[in-house]
RNA sequence: GCCCGGAUGGCGGAAUUGGUAGACGCGCUGGUCUCAAAAACCAGUUUCUUUUAGAAGUGCCGGUUCGACCCCGGCUCCGGGUACCA
């Protein structure tokens, strides 16, 4: 009898839930391991090949250590708020829960085919009340503490409050939004409303007038990773820039930390790279230019002071509160009319026109802080109002902006820096700015010669000195606003009292999302949740509208995880000081500038008001490739129902058209399936190269429209979820991005039959003899368990598959059926082909699982050699080869090769100049 | 533009520390078994040449080295991130 992989596999998996077997218990003596995957959202067409990817890695990973004796946490959950769902919703009626539940169904069945091992009595749900409870529950904490720079980390607000009545906010060092300096007596003598508002800006979770990115056809805001060129990720809606009050948290208290934290991550080189540029440290200094005939100072952020003296100009961003007050009268009409096109444009136009230089004086003058001279300030929408102050100093001589900037606008340009050894030029006959990050001053006052480096630090050290400015540093990354104008997601536990927003009281968790009638926003504007019935908090004050955004849910769930069904706390102490924080997370790197820098921030967060024992929630991840979509193409004939083979397709005048993968073999077409594909092809005819109609083909991304979608359902009922698992690593690296073809899925299909046939006769019949093997075949048995080892270590899950066919072919060629070798065998290979593995093991006389049974060691005694075969090479040439004993010193085999028979040959009765023996590698000689 | 990653047969890929380039698999070619097919098995498969052998060859050009897919310098192309971030 042949494998039959459907009952084996149903078999197992039924035999795993009902034992629990991959429970894990949070008090064990054992060490704890915690492999994660990213938890799905669970879309409507369900999981294709792309998605288990990851998880087939993390489950071999999680597999391997509990053979290994950890405690293994491998839990999986659900992503469930979101837009497809809401989207839905607001087209059908039918409940966003309803649609993401039978959703969650769909995904559950096809996980659970595959045979993953997660633990799923630790299941979480973000849309679950039990659940988001505790992002309530956060954001409540979140909006009670303060940052204080002192201390570096949060703080309760209590706290802030009692400082505040005994000492103002003078002497406070917190990240915070800009207000002005009171004292205690100005807080003592405030109204709950004044002081209320002075907390605000303090909190970590705050209410403001945010600039935000406003997408009218979501009918919601985006926080900045959300929006890609200008369009939402989500359906690639435009953006625009309004004006609103938001929710934000303050993470921008957490930059440096979450900087500096990247250090001690096992993350991938470019994760880190992306996470760096988004968190956009720069050092530099704060600079005071006064304004002329105005007794304001506006504050410039520069990364080159040094440059101060070639500061020939000012810009402000458009929406810079100062524009109308500054402006010169007769400017006003001019400078308003450019502020209002700047704010008009959408985000869009925006960064289309980024190459397009535009702008506007104001007529007023600054003041130039090194040499006293007056210089123009304009306004320029390339100066943005989110970083730094919004206004800057312009050296149109060393920076590229400034420098298009100046010269379309004829403004002076003077050279301050010049490359060291190089006398200055005349800049006005430049091409392009010089970036000069090395060099040496000129035309600088008391800096002229000293390097760039001395340069900043000397004029920092001036501009603190005479009290106009210090060195200071900027980020781009900003805070993040929270509040959707969107129904599907969590409620905020926030009520309003005269205006002001007030958090419910803990004992009222969870705030559960109400019904609506309907899931748009009102007829005057307000969100979704505006028509819930009685959305008022217990004293009747009107409940927030908003909701919160996707990243809310997923900021934590790895936490929850440890202990899901705790009622009384996020997470228990104990569960917490167990299980840690994730050793292995795999999933995509579209997350790189979303998901891990809030998740990053949240645990720090739960880390400073002492819930979380770890800053830094995930030690190592990788990256899992995106699985791109393989589309193949047919080619009509235009104008006719007649279809070109590719090879054919130069002579005719042909279009091509996407045909469904699924009947397209070794991109050969079926041609019986394309014509009952649709009715239009019913009577197609084809002109055929060799009697076959040949394909062509494109890497596309996986989606519908593309018939390039591969589920894994259709290749588990064909092939068994065993070859599934095995064929997808053995696809390439797991971090590579590659194309999805089932071509070389028989290729592992026929390994596993082959690994069964080591086992059993041709009848089936279950094979194993007690006989002790040879040196031979533990050579082979070791050779392979040490490899698989190291393979799994470096997660090269590509090439552990290929090892496993090393070793099955030889052991095949060998015909081995002995016990002590097809043992280990199984164990070795379940964490890949768990189903099969089980079951050999039970043929073999177990009663129980394999997944605790230890993992085979590998010992070095099997492997010796005792001579090796060197490959003898002339001028890096490879010759031939000569086998020599290992233990022979380099003068002996050096001897024994030039006296060699094929050595004379090559050496033609010269001496050689020298020979290089490697030993157990190589023999080079140099003629 | 800037930053990161990559390029190896017809295809996916291997080569872990500078030491036999192309493991493993697909595909293809030929064969065994069979009435036939499926399955399985065996042999071959980088390219070129004057084929018991030799030459070239890891995107291109150059360098270091006894020896380079691997290190260095300069390019080309592809993928990703980011983009008036002062």
């Amino acid at each position: 009898m042949e494998y039959n992989f459907k009952e084996i596999e149903k078999k197992w998996q039924e035999f795993w839930r009902a034992h629990n077997t991959f429970v894990a218990p949070n008090h064990s003596s054992k060490p704890k391991y915690y492999v994660l995957d990213m938890f799905p959202y669970p879309s409507g067409s369900g999981l294709h090949v792309g998605h288990p990817l990851g998880y087939i890695a993390s489950d071999i990973y999680a597999r391997y250590m509990r053979h290994r004796g950890y405690n293994v946490l491998h839990p999986m959950g659900f992503d469930a708020y979101g837009l497809p769902a809401e989207q839905y919703a607001i087209q059908t009626g039918t409940h966003p829960q309803i649609t993401t539940y039978k959703n969650i169904d769909r995904y559950r069945v096809q996980l659970d085919k595959i045979g993953f091992s997660f633990d799923w009595s630790r299941e979480v749900r973000t849309s679950d009340p039990h659940y988001y409870k505790w992002t309530q529950w956060t954001f409540i904490q979140l909006f009670e503490h303060w940052y204080s720079n002192k201390t570096n980390k949060a703080e309760p607000i209590a706290e802030l409050i009692k400082t505040f009545a005994a000492e103002g906010n003078k002497g406070l060092d917190a990240t915070c939004t800009e207000c002005d300096i009171f004292s205690a007596g100005d807080w003592n003598s405030w109204n709950e409303q004044q002081q209320q508002e002075a907390l605000m800006n303090y909190r970590l979770a705050y209410l403001s007038d945010t600039w935000v990115n406003w997408c009218p056809d979501l009918g919601t805001v985006l926080a900045n990773d959300e929006v890609k060129d200008g369009l939402s990720e989500r359906g690639g809606h435009p953006v625009e820039r309004k004006l609103m009050k938001q929710w934000s948290l303050r993470i921008t208290a957490y930059a440096q930390r979450l900087l500096d934290g990247l250090k001690e991550l096992e993350w991938t080189e470019s994760l880190l790279e992306i996470q760096k540029h988004w968190i956009g440290r720069s050092e530099g200094a704060s600079v005071n230019f006064s304004i002329k005939g105005h007794d304001k100072v506006l504050e410039v952020f520069t990364t080159r002071p040094d440059t101060l003296w070639g500061a020939t100009f000012m810009v402000l961003a458009p929406e810079h509160e100062w524009v109308e007050e500054i402006t010169a009268p007769d400017k006003k009409d001019e400078v308003m009319a450019y502020v209002e096109m700047a704010k008009n444009r959408s985000e869009r136009e925006r960064v289309a026109e980024v190459k397009k230089i535009s702008g506007v004086f104001t007529g007023a003058y600054g003041i130039n802080p090194a040499n006293g001279e007056e210089i123009p300030i304009w306004i320029a929408d390339y100066v943005l109002m989110g970083y730094g102050t919004g206004a800057i100093m312009a050296v149109p001589a060393h920076d590229s902006r400034d420098f298009a900037f100046a010269k379309h606008f004829k403004i002076p340009i003077i050279q301050v820096v010049a490359k060291e050894g190089e006398q200055s030029s005349e800049p006005a006959g430049w091409d392009d700015s010089y970036d000069a990050k090395e060099g040496v001053m000129i035309n600088s006052g008391f800096i002229s010669g000293m390097p760039v480096k001395d340069a900043i630090r000397a004029t920092i050290d001036k501009l603190e000195k005479d009290n106009i400015g210090f060195g200071s540093v900027n980020f781009r990354l900003r805070d993040a606003i929270f509040s959707r104008q969107r129904y599907w997601g969590e409620p905020f536990p926030v009520y309003y009292k005269d205006g002001m927003p007030y958090m419910l009281d803990v004992s009222e968790l969870p705030l559960e999302l109400p019904e609506v009638d309907k899931y748009l926003p009102t007829e005057s504007g307000e969100p979704p949740l505006a028509r819930a019935q009685n959305w008022v908090n217990k004293d009747g004050y009107p409940l927030e509208t908003n909701t919160m955004p996707g990243f809310a849910g997923s900021s934590a769930y790895y936490y929850r995880y440890m202990d899901p069904n705790n009622d009384k706390e996020y997470f228990s102490k104990e569960a917490n000081q167990y299980w840690q924080d994730v050793d292995l997370y795999i999933g995509g790197d579209e997350h790189a500038s979303g998901h891990l820098i809030y998740a990053r921030f949240w645990s720090m967060f739960l880390f400073d008001i002492g819930l979380a024992c770890k800053e830094e929630p995930f030690k190592k991840l990788i990256n899992q490739g995106k699985i791109q979509g393989r589309s193949n193409f047919v080619y009509r004939l235009q104008g006719s129902n007649t279809f070109v083979s590719l090879n054919l397709i130069k002579d005719y005048n042909t279009s091509p058209i996407h045909v469904d993968i699924n009947m397209v073999d070794n991109d050969v077409l079926d041609q019986d399936a394309f014509r009952s594909w649709r009715p239009e092809f019913k009577d197609a005819e084809f002109i055929l190269e060799d009697g076959k109609y040949i394909c062509g083909w494109e890497i596309e991304k996986m989606s519908k429209s593309k018939h390039n979608v591969q589920n894994p359902d259709e290749l588990i009922e064909k092939y068994g979820a065993d070859t599934l698992r095995l064929y997808e690593m053995f696809l390439g690296p797991l971090e590579h991005h590659k194309p999805w073809d089932t071509k070389g899925i028989e290729g592992v299909f026929r390994f596993i039959r082959k690994l069964w046939r080591l086992y059993h006769d041709n009848d089936g019949t279950f094979m194993i003899t007690d006989e002790d093997p040879n040196a031979a075949e533990l050579k082979i048995l070791h050779r392979t368990i040490k490899k698989i080892r190291e393979d799994i270590e470096r997660f090269s899950f590509n090439t552990a598959v290929s090892t496993f066919m090393i070793c099955v072919n030889e052991l095949s060629d060998l015909e081995c059926r002995k016990k002590q070798i097809l043992e280990p065998l199984a164990v070795l290979i379940a964490p890949y082909a768990p189903h099969i593995g089980e079951e050999l093991w039970h043929q073999l006389g177990h009663e129980n699982t394999l997944t605790y049974s230890a993992y085979p060691e590998w010992d070095g005694k099997y492997l010796v050699e005792e001579s090796f075969l060197y490959p003898v090479s002339f001028n890096g040439k490879l010759r031939f080869k000569l086998e020599f004993p290992l233990d022979m010193s380099r003068e002996e085999i050096e001897k024994a090769v030039l006296e060699s028979e094929e050595a004379q040959r090559w050496l033609e009765n010269k001496p050689p100049k020298k020979v290089i023996v490697v030993p157990k590698r190589i023999i080079n000689v140099v003629i």
